[in-house]
RNA sequence: GCCCCCGUAGCUCAGUGGAUAGAGCGACCCCCUCCUAAGGGGUAGGUCACACGUUCGAUUCGUGUCGGGGGCGCCA
């Protein structure tokens, strides 16, 4: 068991609690970091908590508890230099010099690991980013993505075990208009005339789809003689839509499957590339159609049925959701016949209980939100225990250019793609900047801003203190070796270097932390208040002083320092440049 | 109609049941004969939207009001 200074001061507590009121010895020790410098490094209220309860006040019931602590024989290791009492009864202590210094040692010799909890043996899924394969990735799931991708990195290194994946949504109607809009310009480029319809993809991406599919399969889809509908005027969109895909599909025969296939795996292949090149890896990507096909579907709407909890209605199939708290029930069989996306989310749902995990994460738009109700009911009527189910948030990125809000249409090919983004900012600065915002709350991009390559850049910041203490060691080339293992740490005591040792020992909780809340930017935050308190450092004192000693030991701080800063950028997704 | 997020410095946002509420940008003043100035030090800037409640203690929790943003209503 290593030593672990809060521990240790709990076990003073405890110890002093024990004697004072035996009755509140079960107390939960919380120890806090003060805002103020001035008020020590550790807090504690627990005599503010007690007070009343054991009908003294706080500043006495603090008086007896110190008194206690500085007699036990724990106290006497030299971990603690001073405990006092403050404001209305806080216990204020102030740790060693020894103890922050050992942080640089356990560092080093921990390296990558400094930080790492230990195995907690949770199977833990996550899902996250889940676009449908109609279009390449928009900012929207690139958030999705750093999110996703940074909330995997801290789950596995607290600790769990975890799978990520994607859901790829391949079966709608949405592909059969991506499928469609595909023939229709593989038409036009072959020298038809058609009329695209309103709906339908106009974006570029389309035609480079179509015109790929030229080179690869030649003229084999032209339809045959029959002709295309003419969009009737004033006739409704969808409907329009409906009966050109039906047409195509009775036109083109066996070519439908294939072109419907060629479109999705064109677009599921960039959104991969796009996702491999964000750094941002899946263990699984799972299909919505194999749901359909290996009879998935009608297994989750067959039990469902069997425990009781649909009926028909109106010609459809009806999920009673009000029985689990939902605002209405839902249908997941529609009067044609079909299932409904919501029918497929259940059977996907019940395969991923099916696999066993003991935790299953789901990053979703914000725009879904109506949907948990629904999906966690469907759960509990299966009889599985949707607490399981963790389902994160994550709200839109809004987009701004000079100042105005960009118009985000899908359909219209007006937006901006997530590939365009990592190509203007780049893909560190991309990363950090999606996760330096809880991702709960709406996020403003202001394009010319992360555009700009300044330092209103945080992600600079960050890595500008890891190039630096390079830079350090790059003086030292040719030099006599070092041991940083053995240096000297006792000579670090100037306030600066304790207060960066003392945020090096913070990074352990604030991965626990980090990753309890799902929450990444708290991670960002703190490499950013790091990297200033190295800042700080490197410009008050000088690394590479004559002393060799002092010199040594200052150079363990600084790869100390190093190593953290790496390993919070790598959990981020972020590169940690040597040169800058 | 219902639901979600938010309201903290001029701007963008952290933060916490506790002590004197923080950072970046912007403004102003300093610091490179010295390991990278993409840096550092300092000054100015606040009724934590408002009211009530819970609490020893509320900016934090609850309720309500006002204000801003977004979503949903057999589309996926």
């Amino acid at each position: 068991m290593k030593f672990d200074i809060k521990t240790h001061i709990a076990g003073l507590f405890r110890g002093a609690l024990e004697r004072v009121a035996p009755e509140a010895a079960d107390t939960p020790i919380l120890l806090e970091r003060p805002k103020q410098a001035g008020h020590g490094d550790l807090a504690c209220n627990v005599a503010m908590q007690l007070a009343k309860k054991l009908k003294t006040n706080p500043r006495q019931l603090a008086d007896r508890l110190v008194a206690e602590i500085k007699a036990l024989p724990d106290y006497s290791q030299g971990y603690v230099d001073a405990v006092e009492i403050a404001g209305a009864g806080f216990i204020n202590l102030r740790l060693s010099a020894k103890t922050k210094q050992a942080v640089v040692s356990q560092v080093l010799a921990e390296s990558k690991d400094f930080g790492r909890g230990a195995a907690t043996g949770r199977k833990v899924q996550v899902e996250f980013v889940s676009a449908n394969p109609t279009g390449p990735l928009h900012v929207g799931h690139g958030r999705g993505a750093a999110y996703g991708a940074s909330v995997s990195n801290l789950l596995a290194f607290a600790g769990d075990r975890v799978e990520r994946e994607f859901y790829i949504n391949d079966a709608g109607r949405q592909m059969d208009i991506l499928a469609v809009s595909v023939w229709l310009r593989y038409l036009e480029q072959l020298g038809e005339q058609v009329a695209f319809p309103a709906d339908g993809y106009r974006a570029d991406y389309v035609r480079a789809i179509s015109e790929s599919l030229i080179k690869s399969q030649g003229p084999r889809y032209k339809r045959s003689a029959s002709g295309l509908p003419v969009q009737v005027e004033g006739a409704d969109p969808d409907a329009a839509l409906d009966t050109l895909i039906a047409e195509a599909k009775s036109s083109l025969g066996d070519g439908w499957r294939e072109l419907h296939q060629f479109a999705l795996a064109a677009m599921l292949a960039d959104q991969k590339n796009d996702l491999a090149e964000f750094d941002v890896a899946y263990d699984r990507w799972f299909s919505e159609q194999s749901l359909f096909d290996g009879g998935g579907v009608e297994k989750a709407v067959a039990r469902l049925g069997e425990r009781g909890h649909l009926h028909e209605k109106d010609g459809a199939l009806w999920f009673r959701s009000t029985a689990f708290g939902d605002e209405k029930d839902r249908v997941v069989r529609r009067e044609n016949g079909q299932f409904t996306y919501f029918a497929s989310d259940i059977a996907y749902h019940l395969d991923k209980f099916e696999r066993g995990y003991d935790r299953l994460i789901n990053v979703w738009g914000a725009d879904h939100h109506g949907y948990i109700a629904r999906v966690k009911g469907a759960l509990t009527a299966l009889g599985l225990e949707a607490d399981r189910l963790d389902i994160s948030l994550v709200q839109f990125a809004v987009l701004y250019r000079q100042g105005e809000k960009v118009a985000m249409g899908k359909r219209s090919g007006d937006f901006v793609t997530l590939r365009d983004l990592r190509n203007e900012v780049g893909n560190d600065a991309a990363r950090f900047f999606y996760v330096l915002r809880k991702s709960d709350q709406h996020l403003d991009f202001d394009l010319d801003l992360a555009k700009s390559q300044s330092n209103d850049n945080p992600v600079y910041y960050v890595q500008y203190a890891h190039a630096r203490v390079c830079s350090v060691f790059a003086q030292q080339e040719g030099a006599a070796p070092r041991s940083l293992e053995s240096a000297a740490t006792e000579t670090l005591t100037n306030p600066r270097e304790l207060t960066l040792m003392q945020r090096l020992a913070e990074f352990p909780e604030v991965i626990q932390s980090s990753a309890r809340e799902l929450a990444p930017h708290t991670l960002a935050f703190y490499l950013r208040d790091l990297a200033a308190d190295f800042h700080s450092y490197y410009n008050a004192e000088r690394i590479l002083v004559e002393d060799a000693t002092l010199a040594t030991a200052r150079l363990a701080l600084c790869a100390a320092t190093r190593q953290v800063l790496a390993s919070g950028l790598a959990l981020l997704g972020v590169g940690a440049p040597e040169r800058m």
